[in-house]
DNA sequence: AAAAGCGGTGCGCTTGCTGCACCACACCCG
DNA sequence: CGGGTGTGGTGCAGCAAGCGCACCGCTTTT
């Protein structure tokens, strides 16, 4: 759209760092480029960048012309989409960030229901830890959040809430398996892989770990990607960690999952959400429904 | 701003109801404003106008670009509002759509104590009735809302409310000046003024009376202008009606006030609102904070 | 001291927008 | 029924805004 010229230059030189860089980014020179911020800083009436001899930062009202910039930007999209959508054509473009549980079963079933129903619709998925979550939806870089044990939560609203109690994952002939639920000191004593400090599994484990004398919390192998640990437990025989959504033991059956005993360790919030107060676009807004009655089926 | 003139050119042919009207309003040429129209319909994917024999309305997909242009605008002015916030200007408009009872007291009163502190904050204060008042907030023309009993509350965001029972006006020698609270059924036995049946004040009464079997509400004299009512009181021995907040009976010393009794009339409910999910530019933020205090300091 | 990178500027040139005149059409009213 | 008046739309010529090019002054790097 022409009218939003300049908030896409102004968006490509904040990106590049510097104008110049940006020039070639956006296929003009640099001059014309520099006018045009210039221009725009007069009928602004403030400066909005910084120059520095290497390039140009945001100085503070920048920043929060930047915000502006992508709220617009989003608030247009969402438009467009209300559009079509009277039209009666069911486009759209739905961006989710998520916890690495929900990639291999939850998501995957509950997008291809949704395109079942509204071919139209695309997709953008990305797992994501906690707090880029948050990050991704205060830059409007992604619609929805569906994280476990999200932390800041100023941005974040919640829109739905599921508690899922973390799993132990064991080779089926494994000493624990015969039991329905398993205690932490337990599986403690076995050789475990466990997820690097800053996923959600790791935090609530540490926390039920430190009221432990006996034993302690000392991982083979620690990784940030759950579907490493998955195909490491079929090299050697630990035990490893997972929440239920992300796993569906039919399909495995040389494993079996076993809840930890909850006096042991607290389950983990998995919490849907957004921007708080944005209006989300109509494909965005429609698949979270479906999300919420997904999870809701999901709870007991 | 350069960015905004198609915004602004559209927004221009919303209201005049036409483009050669619009042309003259904003100065330029009904072909070259028909061609802005035409490639903004163009670039934008969908006609936004539908073409009549004697000028142009807007569509469905129209609606929606006009919200979407107010609502940017207001953003925007909040954007201007927030940067010279923080180089120290403290500037801002507020606007405020209100019921009658705010005009003569409340309202003068903290409004003068903010601008004390604030003088670069302007206001615009306008008296209107419920349904108005909600209008106004869904299409950007007032910040705030302080309305008695608002109706559909959609779009109606309420952020703090006050119960306010209704009080009897009367003079200061009348019959039942000496009682610390009155019945409806007495009060209606003696001449009394009301107002219209679109304020609220008349809508609770005639709920009330409705209730009762040998009076009737049976105005002597009917008016939209609670200022008119009570003016009127003066010339004629009359009770008159008003939520105390509209009071300052010190500066009376002629007239009482004396509530309705809870039990026959129910209290009017004075709603401190805004548009749902909007935020608001700074100044108005923070002069509904100082709203806010101030009402909790009425309230018991 | 030279080189490289940065933002800013003067100057022709092209592109795109404007204004004018005019068209086709629908409605109103005598 | 037929002209008058209003509407949105269009072809064309002129003009202003924005562009690319070359260059400047500055700082940092080498």
């Amino acid at each position: 759209m022409r009218h939003l010229k300049d908030y896409d230059f102004i968006d490509a030189v904040i990106r590049a760092g510097s104008i110049r860089k940006a020039s070639e980014d956006m296929n003009i020179t640099a001059s014309a480029l520099n006018r045009r911020i210039n221009r725009f800083e007069e009928e602004f009436g403030y400066e909005i960048f910084e120059r520095l001899p290497r390039g140009v930062r945001l100085n503070p009202a920048g920043e929060l012309l930047l915000h502006h910039i992508r709220a617009h930007r989003s608030d247009f999209a969402r438009l467009k989409s209300q559009v079509s959508d009277l039209s009666g054509v069911r486009r759209g473009h739905v961006s989710i960030a998520c916890s690495q549980a929900l990639l291999p079963y939850f998501l995957p079933r509950a997008i291809a229901r949704y395109r079942s129903e509204h071919p139209g619709v695309t997709f953008t998925v990305n797992p994501r830890d906690r707090v880029a979550a948050e990050r991704e939806l205060s830059e409007f870089a992604s619609d929805i959040a569906l994280v476990f044990e999200p932390l800041t939560m100023v941005d974040f609203e919640v829109v739905f809430a599921i508690a899922q109690p973390i799993h132990a994952v064991m080779r089926a002939g494994h000493p624990l398996a015969d039991q329905t639920e398993v205690r932490l000191r337990d599986v403690l004593r076995y050789p475990h892989v466990a997820p690097s400090e800053k996923l959600a599994v790791r935090a609530l484990l540490e926390v039920a770990a430190r009221r432990l004398t006996s034993v302690d919390l000392s991982p083979l192998v620690e990784s940030e990607s759950f579907d490493f640990m998955r195909h490491y437990g079929a090299c050697e025989d630990a035990i490893s960690f997972q929440f239920p959504i992300g796993l569906d033991m039919e399909q495995q059956p040389a494993l079996v999952a076993r809840p930890l005993a909850a006096r042991d360790v607290a389950p983990g919030n998995l919490l849907l959400g957004q921007l708080r107060g944005r209006t989300l676009p109509v494909a965005s807004a429609r698949f979270l429904r479906e999300l919420i009655s997904a999870l809701r089926a999901l709870s007991p």
